[in-house]
DNA sequence: TTCGTAGGCCAACAACTGTTGACGTTAGAG
DNA sequence: CTCTAACGTCAACAGTTGTTGGCCTACGAA
């Protein structure tokens, strides 16, 4: 079988996600990914130059933030936090980040990165606080990337039985306060 | 040099703990933990019998959560909080079990043995709601875990610079209302 | 003193890792 | 058609991993 070098990039960047989102850095192989993808090894090097390299492409991502600026104070939060579940199920760069980022230097750095030129800048236009914004905006991370973390990642069973709906309506109230919005 | 075998496995635990912490399970080889202790690998297999029940042994922790049933209803949040950093900020277990239990899959099922065995039940008896006793217990684990994840694993700068008891107080009230304590 | 148990170390194994080089093959440009 | 650049595959490299067996040595009981 014969296919274009962008398809066979597309191709190793999906098995690439779904092997680090799922084992970490570490245990995803190239061998294993390679696998997943239906071809050589040498292929994925080929593309990609390393295994480094792989990673950085396969963690490539914007957070594609909705608009918040238009939405009514009172659900930025709800909105914030279905946008995030919403983004980490339908996609696995997220879960490849948040996975990589507790061993690997290199994907913790992406996270603060993605972090501080998207998620704070956009704290700070909504509080009108820029001062404020960069720790609103931890507190917001902190309590989104939490629930991710026991949901997903060690999969509390009470937390998993939730419904998306149901996270959005219980932890938005904490947002909302984190955001320090009026009404 | 002679120690006696407890003496060795103490040594071998503690440069364990450190490693597991520092570089989660995969990266933290026993070679290098032999070396942190000062001793060759083989002692480490001789003593733990393999890296497997070493981790086991490294993981071996007690939340000790304090007695929140003697404290006002209006300090339980906070003084959760606070054992908690205390506890993260004094001895690596938590660290260990965070780091490794995000790639490793026994160390994830030994998160949730003492979220449901040690948290569940204690909010259980303060709360007098044994029925939502495990998604509040999960809700309050999704806010601290989160913040020790974005604090100390991730290093969000807004969020290290925080004082242990800057957390408390901001993250304390949502810890609050999750346990739906009166007062 | 003698002797056995147990700690300590060395060398080595098999398995697996990322990575490299070479060779065959096929599609598309000229 | 011809030629070339790129895809695809095989074999192998050097390094690291967990793990094992054997040998030396020191300590405590006899």
């Amino acid at each position: 079988m014969r296919r274009s070098s962008s398809e066979t990039k597309t191709v190793i960047l999906a098995a690439a996600r779904e092997r680090f989102a799922a084992d970490g850095y570490d245990r995803a192989t190239i061998r294993a990914i390679a696998a997943d993808a239906g071809l050589d090894p040498t292929q994925v090097m080929r593309c990609f130059g390393s295994k480094d390299r792989l990673f950085a492409a396969a963690c490539a991502v914007d957070l594609n933030l909705p608009d918040l600026l238009g939405t009514p104070p009172g659900e930025i939060a709800a909105t914030l936090v279905r946008h995030f579940l919403e983004r980490w199920e339908s996609d696995e760069t997220l879960q490849v980040l948040l996975r990589a980022g507790v061993t690997n230097a290199a994907a913790a750095e992406r996270v603060r990165a993605v972090f501080a030129t998207r998620l704070v800048p956009v704290v700070a236009t909504l509080t009108g606080d820029p001062e404020g914004a960069p720790v609103r905006a931890g507190l917001v991370s902190a309590q989104i990337l939490g629930m991710a973390l026991c949901r997903y990642v060690l999969a509390f069973p009470p937390l998993t039985e939730l419904t998306r709906e149901e996270v959005v309506e219980v932890i938005g109230p904490a947002v909302h306060s984190y955001l320090g919005l009026e009404s």
